[in-house]
DNA sequence: ATATGTTTCATACGTACGTATGTATCATTT
DNA sequence: AAATGATACATACGTACGTATGAAACATAT
């Protein structure tokens, strides 16, 4: 609950706000309120509100996507000659992020929604980010799945990043939907469901 | 280029100034001077900033599902007493969405990024609309591949989703990491891409 | 114990915002 | 032509915002 640090605790409630309310949304005197500290603490941890927003997201990206390309490269390494299945290849890619929501899913619904901001910055952030992972995701599909075109995957690559991020950010509709059948605390059923979903769609 | 009343260019400039910017971002100072009126026609014509929001909205959701509806139900009466075929489904989900993005793209890629705002209200415009959707959707998907238990059904449905909307809020992405070959403005490529996945990952 | 660097805090500044108000202009109807 | 209602406009109000400043409290090292 408390944490160590006025640092730390102002990039946990930042986070937490970003997510529930929105970065534009939330104030610096908000933020400094919700954890207990000063107004002035932000600009003096962080240089700016903007400094804030960036170290809350380089705190989570960065081991995010370590996490992917340790777990890419596992089955790489498994593989041996031949290529790594579709599945596993999707497992990589999808299974960290469903991780991460799990023990915080603050970042991930900020995140999400940060993926098509207006603000070029910001965009830029995550999609610099992005354009890596889908690099050596799609080196090891064309692997994996050499007759379809270039072009095809890609779209394909596309729309399977769009169903999991859409599944950071409306889970919660989801749920309501079903009824309350369909759960994102469900871990291996969500990973399970989006790789067999995007699997059949990748190889159509 | 000129509309013909105030209101209607008070609704053309925020809509497209929100798609832009943001909503937050955008000012009721910015709307009003980019649409060449004053600074009170906002509060004037819709009441408050709000007010033009929710205009915005209203003025494209209802034709969008309506085209939805309109083709889903000619496929319907098509097939007699035989099932949709999921293609069919699928094609009056998208296709008018990917048609009205290629008229008016500002409506939608505002849209596809309010669909996960964390305003409430906003949220709940968005969610209420695509329940109606999704319902009529799910009930010609159960006839069209009665294997899929629902749960799982529920969750393609809500993967498809993702995939739409994302090619909604970040097709630009994709045309530049693909190097110009995935192009949004190919329309009938974009439908039959999504198609494709999407009718492959609901089967799957 | 004193000095030094770090963190905390109260407060102030300038700006931008949404909205309200009062008046002026225009169009329509009689 | 006069009246009436709709629209346009300039301007003011109060509030919330990000940031800067300078002093206080604290910790650490010598």
């Amino acid at each position: 609950m408390t944490e160590i640090t006025t640092k730390d605790r102002l990039l946990d409630t930042a986070e937490r706000l970003f997510a529930e309310r929105g970065v534009k949304e939330t104030s610096v005197r908000d933020i400094t309120k919700a954890a207990r500290t000063h107004l002035a603490s932000v600009n003096y941890h962080f240089r700016s509100k903007n400094g804030l927003i960036r170290a809350v997201i380089a705190r989570r990206i960065k081991p995010l996507n370590k996490r992917r390309f340790e777990l890419l490269d596992s089955y790489i390494a498994e593989a041996g000659n031949k290529p790594v299945t579709v599945e596993r290849i999707l497992h990589a890619l999808i299974a960290p992020s469903i991780e991460l929501y799990l023990e915080n899913p603050h970042f991930l619904s900020f995140a999400g929604r940060m993926i098509s901001t207006p603000d070029k910055q910001l965009h830029r952030i995550f999609a610099s980010q992005m354009d890596e992972v889908f690099s050596r995701i799609k080196d090891q599909l064309m692997l994996a799945i050499p007759d379809i075109p270039e072009k095809e995957l890609m779209w394909r690559i596309h729309f399977t990043t769009g169903a999991i991020i859409h599944t950071w950010t409306n889970h919660a509709d989801l749920e309501i939907r079903s009824g309350g059948i369909c759960k994102i605390k469900d871990k291996e059923e969500v990973i399970n469901e989006l790789i067999a979903f995007c699997g059949a769609g990748l190889r159509a």
